[in-house]
DNA sequence: AAACTAAGTTCATTTTTCGAACTTATTGAC
DNA sequence: GTCAATAAGTTCGAAAAATGAACTTAGTTT
């Protein structure tokens, strides 16, 4: 099935991964959180091959999900993180308390999220919209409804 | 570059990914979190060739992130989540609600969390630990840091 | 002038995925 | 009791995607 089969499945989730379509596209976005990469970093980096992370980049633009600048007086450039993409984050970062909480040993590199001003331990967690405090896993109930466009 | 190669880049990202290793694992996961499902039930709402299911749920079995039950007094089985996989239920909202936010047009099958007593709107965000409020993103700093094992 | 670098591209090989048909055992309909 | 249908896969050939290595092209450094 392809990425236009994901996208007629009118899911968020199937349409999230339609455009996100394999996972070197989120270990792009990972890298690129780290502040903006050239081709070379992000090839050494990660380990993929040439072609296929050309296609990648190229795929990734055309989707908005980073932005290729020349740097100037250059022939190089630069891939940075879009809006979009920047927006992926909470994403990423979910399947990184599941990857530390369920590898084994647990050891290795750890992703350790703090609050920028009191250095306090910060994890995604269900808030209440109105007041912002947290909501236990088992008090939430997850719905899926139909929206239609009534013009 | 295999699952192996995932595994070994020492990152909490790359190793879910890893284990969660395409697309269908995730919307594998995300029709299970809605009950139990049978083989055929799977594969009618997701359009996999049922080769692939196949492979995807033994596969999934083994990682412990399905559980395959025998239906009584017949040949059928089902398919449950682990809390393994549940715990995977953060990470697919994530993408869940990136996807709602960046389809276009913004219509079609849409998730929603509220708070089971209240009815309340909930939504994933960051949260401080020690007291559960919510703290927004731009105010959070994310650290990779080795953690070693010291006998 | 020779070697090096950066950002890709090309190409042959291997691996996956796809889709359709087939299997095997059980249940339901006539 | 036989015939068709269902459930849960398996098998197989064709198509698509990933892999790794070598090649390109233009500018830069030694």
């Amino acid at each position: 099935m392809s990425v236009q089969t994901y996208t007629r499945q009118d899911c968020p989730v199937a349409h999230t991964l339609s455009v996100v379509c394999d996972q070197w596209t989120l270990l792009i976005i990972r890298d690129v959180l780290g502040g903006p990469k050239r081709f070379d970093e992000l090839q050494n980096g990660l380990g993929i091959s040439r072609n296929l992370l050309a296609q990648r980049l190229k795929r990734m633009v055309e989707a908005d999900l980073l932005a290729r600048r020349p740097i100037p007086d250059s022939r190089r450039f630069t891939y940075s993180l879009t809006p979009k993409a920047l927006e992926l984050r909470p994403a990423i970062l979910a399947l990184a308390e599941w990857g530390q909480k369920w590898r084994q040993p647990e050891v290795g590199t750890q992703v350790e999220i703090t609050e920028k001003d009191t250095g306090e331990a910060v994890g995604l967690r269900y808030c209440r919209l109105s007041d912002g405090q947290e909501v236990k896993s088992d008090a939430i109930r997850v719905r899926r409804i139909r929206v239609d466009e009534t013009g």
